[in-house]
DNA sequence: ATAATATATGAGCAAATGATCATATGTTAA
DNA sequence: TTAACATATGATCATTTGCTCATATATTAT
């Protein structure tokens, strides 16, 4: 036995320090999975645009549905998986639905990544 | 005509000076599928880890397969489309591929998304 | 050269994804 | 109440994704 963890390979060339210390540094599986998922959201380009868009104000589903250039259920359909998410939420003004960002955490986190993008071009 | 640009949208509720405004403020077509592309290549809890390992040192693919726990091939796929992205690159030493991050910039992305995903738990 | 090690890669497959279409729900005006 | 509007939702389908397995490549030791 090399390590108290679990044994799955059987390189010779394993550093168990290095595995052990990435263990260390990790995050927990379920924040890990969380973090994923956030980063995922963002990850479809229509859906980064909508939450690009309710960064600046906030707009109705028909809004952002000639926004983005897709259709109104699909634009729906994609503010559902945000909404799970609570990345955006909606205030309703009679039939119309009006989605903005749940907090200011994600706008920073797409100006960030998008600065940090915009220095490597 | 209400606008120059184009017409998909036949609701009564949209508010076009949003819609141009959201266009003004919009990243160009191309930026954003790419900034959406580094997202996603950060949305899988797999590829998250890798990257989340290798800011703390560099890694040999059988490390990090013992490490994520999964096999040392579909850790060479992850790498492979990470590679192709730009965001990790490897050094030989022998028979040996030593992987780490091409830049710091995915690394801060990496921190800062999970201090401020911190600070909401 | 041959064998063993470390990694890469292609094919294949099950699961997840994102759009569309049809339909349902909720709100307001008539 | 009925009609019209704005949005939500379920079913469906084509595409994408991520893994596994088999095989290929590259390096080193013998």
């Amino acid at each position: 036995m090399v390590s108290g963890q679990s044994e799955q390979c059987d390189c010779r060339c394993i550093h168990q320090e290095r595995v052990e210390a990435a263990r260390e540094h990790a995050l927990p599986t379920r924040e890990n999975e969380q973090l994923a998922t956030l980063f995922k959201a963002m990850g479809d380009p229509n859906r980064l645009r909508i939450l690009w868009a309710l960064d600046c104000e906030e707009m109705c589903v028909c809004d952002l549905a000639q926004f983005v250039g897709v259709s109104e259920s699909a634009v729906s359909h994609q503010l559902r998986q945000l909404r799970q998410l609570q990345l955006v939420a909606n205030r309703r003004a009679g039939p119309v639905l009006y989605y903005h960002l749940v907090d200011k955490q994600i706008s920073t986190l797409i100006r960030l990544a998008f600065d940090h993008y915009r220095q490597e071009i």
